[in-house]
Parts: structure tokens; sequence; C-alpha cells
RNA sequence: GGUGAGGUAGCCAAAUGGUUAGGCAACGGUUUGCAAAACCGUUAUACGCCGGUUCGAAUCCGGUCCUCACCUCCA
């Protein structure tokens, strides 16, 4: 059966019905980052973009070998470690842990392969030498006695397909290269020529190591092979990253076979309408974000957004200092309330009962509303994966699940409408846990949620649970009293902390606001 | 200069020719000792500007203004 998943692919600029090469299965090679530094909000983004694609498509039924590599082996790398006068692989294997606790911590399962710079030098040596040999390729021997290779971009004829680039206008753009010696301004390096001391590997041209672009051709070859299904990365990799590995890639073949057949690009975070970037220094990093919000909450903040649109990422510093970052304020609201509402779907479940022989007009209002959200839900990933859209959808089977709740505890002394509307609280339920499945959400108890969300809130504000506790009590003596004036006086005691009250027949419940 | 993305109600954000997107905020209602939460309603016939096509355009076409990104490292 063919997949239902349209996305766009970058390099027909227009929506595509996936196919995988070999039905059933699929390959997807996506560029992860240069670990010379924590992740921002930016990476989360891309990762969790990549994440939601994947699962989408393995919840669809096809067996998903997704490779993200790790890039371990960088200039920026190295100038770092200079600074903290660390080795760089150790630098960029501690900042590696980082990026995969932190893509973890939103929700990203790791992909099955993590391929790193420095465990695939032989695959990049034997790339190098096809090209050579394939005379794509050639050998510079520079002045200081150190020898480079360089791509020769004149010699790959449809060079700029996936950025629409001509190659002469890239010309007359491109500046003055610092080196004259290479045979045109164009060509990039695949091996940089350096001294061992200076980090770098033996390697047939000597001493040096590999230039950036050729690591995702050598390792994507070797896990996914050549002509692979999809190859996925930020936008700002289009040009010239993606451009020159699909050079490289497919200047190391004999055939006219593509290096992958689908391109997705995610768009940028932007803060202040401009791109959050580390040259730009305007980032946020993901603990930053995780020192104040939850991880689900902050998944859904990204989920708002279409993928390839710009996402808009502010942050506000409040009158006591406080920095808040107010769209994943309100996302982690909508994770709250879906919390709740499966909560209460599941104690509506477990008061269990018989199905009435009519079923009551609520309930029949409440199935036909779930099984369209439900049905809207996967219609529209399948459309290029609108999550913003899902989550609508997804709101809209919290509400009907709530409003279930409520009707059922209003007519709780009527058996027959209970017993019904506990069947349609276990349909509404298993329909908000699928779209989760596919988004990547919920996948915490909710009282640990509630636990770890109130636990940071009430840390950020210094203030304990216990201490709320017994505001409770002493507010709950008061009204047993009648007291309600010094009831009122803690209730407004505690909102000025941002904490409100809910009495239910139950007791008294609190919660924090974020 | 070349290439691309975008401008949608107070804010965030979908939809791509006709039928409510959704969320947040604000206000009103149901509920409550009063609240909160929840649900319902209102704000909201919104789509940068000017033309054109059409019975009908936020959506298609032409023009124009503005913002952003890429062409140097970037998710």
């Amino acid at each position: 059966m063919p997949l239902a998943l349209k996305i766009y692919n970058t390099l027909s600029r227009q929506l595509e019905t996936l196919e995988p090469k070999e039905p059933g299965k699929l390959g997807v090679y996506c560029c992860g980052p240069t670990v010379y530094d924590v992740p921002h909000a930016g990476h989360a983004r891309s990762a969790v973009a990549f994440d939601v694609f994947v699962r989408h498509v393995r919840q669809s039924g096809v067996d998903v070998n997704y490779v993200r590599n790790i890039t371990d082996v960088e200039d920026k790398i190295l100038n770092r470690a200079k600074e903290s006068c660390e080795e760089p692989l150790a630098l960029s294997q501690r900042m590696t842990v980082v990026y995969q606790d932190d893509m973890a911590a939103i929700g990203c399962e790791a992909p099955n392969q993590q391929p790193k710079v420095s465990d695939h030098l032989p695959q990049i040596y034997e790339m190098i030498e096809r090209l050579i040999a394939n005379d794509a390729a050639y050998v510079l021997d520079r002045d200081d006695g150190k020898r480079d290779v360089y791509f020769a971009v004149r010699k790959f004829k449809t060079y700029g397909g996936l950025s629409r680039r001509k190659i002469d206008d890239l010309r007359s753009g491109a500046r003055v290269e610092a080196d004259q010696a290479k045979r045109d301004p164009l060509d990039f390096a695949l091996w940089k020529g350096t001294t061992l001391e200076d980090w770098g590997w033996e390697s047939p041209w000597g001493p040096g190591r590999p230039g950036w672009h050729i690591e995702c051709s050598a390792m994507s070859c070797c896990y996914l092979g050549h002509d692979f299904d999809v190859h996925a990365g930020g936008m700002d990799l289009i040009f010239p990253h993606h451009e020159n590995e699909i050079a490289q890639s497919e200047a190391s073949t004999d055939g006219d076979r593509p290096m992958a057949r689908y391109w997705m690009h995610n768009g940028f975070v932007n803060i202040d309408k401009e791109k959050m970037s580390k040259s730009l220094g305007n980032f946020v990093t993901v603990r930053d974000v995780l020192a104040r919000n939850d991880p689900e909450g902050f998944r859904w903040f990204l989920l708002t957004v279409h993928y390839r649109g710009p996402l808009q990422f502010d942050s506000e510093k409040l009158d006591d200092g406080r920095v808040v970052f107010p769209g994943v304020d309100e996302a982690e609201g909508r994770v709250d309330y879906l919390y709740s509402v499966q909560s209460r779907l599941a104690e509506l479940v477990a008061l269990g009962g018989d199905a009435p022989k009519k079923e009551p007009p609520e309930i029949v209002r409440a199935r036909q509303g779930s099984a369209t959200a439900l049905k809207n839900a996967i219609a529209a990933l399948n459309d290029d994966l609108n999550t913003a859209v899902c989550l609508a959808e997804l709101g809209e089977l919290a509400k009907l699940g709530n409003d279930l709740c409520d009707l059922a505890k209003k007519r709780r002394k009527d058996a027959a409408f209970c017993g019904a509307a506990s069947m349609q609280a276990a349909t509404t339920q298993a329909a908000i846990s699928e779209i989760c499945g596919h988004i990547g959400l919920m996948w915490t108890p909710h009282d640990e949620f509630k636990q770890r969300s109130q636990a940071k809130r009430l840390a950020l504000r210094g203030l304990q649970s216990s201490d709320m506790d017994a505001k409770v009590a002493a507010r709950n003596q008061a009204r047993a009293d009648k007291d309600f004036a010094r009831s009122d006086e803690i209730r407004d005691e505690l909102a000025a902390l941002g904490v409100s009250l809910k009495d239910a027949p139950e007791g008294t419940v609190w919660s924090i606001e974020v």
C-alpha cells in the first residue's frame, strides 16, 4: 500500500507523495550538528521536525533507517578547544553527549545510527580517491609542503541543481579566495593538509583533516548506499553544503542516479525577526529553555508552526528580572491541559459500566467528533507534516473529552449515560494517544508530569510545595469556619505568587502557572 | 547583483478559488460561598498596497511596497 504522506521536495520545489525505493523501508539521512557548543533552539527545531517525520512514517507501517551524523572534526571545534586548552575530540565528545541528552529531553528518539567523522576516515579516503580517479577532484601541492585535495566544481555539469544557482552567478558573487592556488574559486576542499600536531590524520595525501562536505557523502553512502530515499537538514544547508554533497556523491559513481530522491529542509528559528545563530550571538540554548519550561511544552511550541516556515522565538524580560518565553509558556499551558484531560478521561474509563441500548445523543456527537478530529489530525500530518493543524485537532479532541467528563459528572446518577460516556472516553483517550504517537507528545504519566512541571515552577519562584499545602490547609480551616474574608485573603496571597486554587468536592487542589 | 521565503484580526498561527481553522489575551454567560478550572458566546466577514481574471479571490494573474534568509560558518 502506498504511503498517503506528501512532502515538499526541495529538489523539485513541489509537494510529492513519498515513495520509498524499497516498499516498506525508508532510508533517511539528516545533517546533525557540529559539536563545538551546546545546542540552541534551532538545533531543537530541526531535530523535532525530523523526529516527527520519522515517527509519523513509522506509525504508517514503514521501517525507517534514520541516520543523523555528528560532525566532530571541524575548524570551529579546534578553535574552541584551543581557547579552553582541551583536546578537540574531548570537546566534541563532551558536546555530543549534551546534544544527545538535550534532544532526548525534548522527546526525540535516538536515530538508528549517529556516525561521527572521526570514526569514518577510511570511508572518506575511499570516496576522495574515487573522485580523483574519476577526474572530479585534484591534488594540490602547496608551497608549505602540505597537500590539499579539491573538488572541481566545473566538471560537475549539474552543479547548482538543488539550490537553483548558476555557476556563473556564483562566480560573480564569490568573494576573493585567499587561496589563489585553487584552479577555480568555486572549488571546495575535500582534504585540507595540516600537521598532525595541529590536529590531523595521516592520509594518502599526507596529514590533514577532511573538508566539511565530504563526511556526509561518505557516511550517507556507508549506511544508506547510493540513491537513498530522504536527505534532511536545515534550510541554511541547501547551499553550499547539500549542493556540494550532491556533487561529491554523484561524481563518485559512474551512474546518473541522484544521491537522494527527496530533500527536506526545515526553516529557521528567529529572534527579533532575525535568524538565531551562533555567529549573531542571539541564540537561546535548549538548556536556557528547559531551565524554565517543561520539555514537552517546548516541543509543543516547536510544533505550532509548519516546519518549513520561520519560527518566531520571543523572549521577554519581566519587571522582577526573570526572562520568559511567552510562546513556550503558552504551549506549556496547552500540554498541561492535554494531560489533565487525559487524566480525567482515564478516571471516567475506570468507572466502567454497561452500554445502554440506545446511545444518548451527546455521546453520538462526542463519538463522531472524535472520529473526525482523529482523521483530520492524521490527514494534516500526511499533508507535508502540518503539525499546526494536527495540534488544533488534538485540542479539539481534548475539548470533546473534557466536555464528556463534565457531562458524565453532571449526570453521574444516570448509569446508562455514564456507561456510554465511559466507553466513549476510552475511544477519545485512544485517539489522543494515537496522535501523540505520531508527533511524540504525552510520553510521561500524568502524575509525573504534574510533579515535574510544578516542581520546576515552584523552584523558579523560590517556593516549596509544603508551604503551599500549609496555606491550603489554613484556608480550608477558614472556609470550614465560614470565615470567607480570611480564606479569600489567603487565596489572594497565593494568587500573587502565581498559585491558583481549585475547590472541588474531593478537596482543594493548587496549581502554579508558568 | 543572483536565489529563495514571507507579509492573515490585540498577539501567535493554518487554510490556496465559494462553506467556523486553531490557540493566547480581553469581555460576557453556565458553574461556584466568592473564585479557579472546564464548557459556551463575543471581540472576528482578518488576509501589505494597486490593478486584472471570475458569478465569486486571502487564495489565480500582473504590478508595487515592506521584512527576512542564502550566495562566508550555520539546524
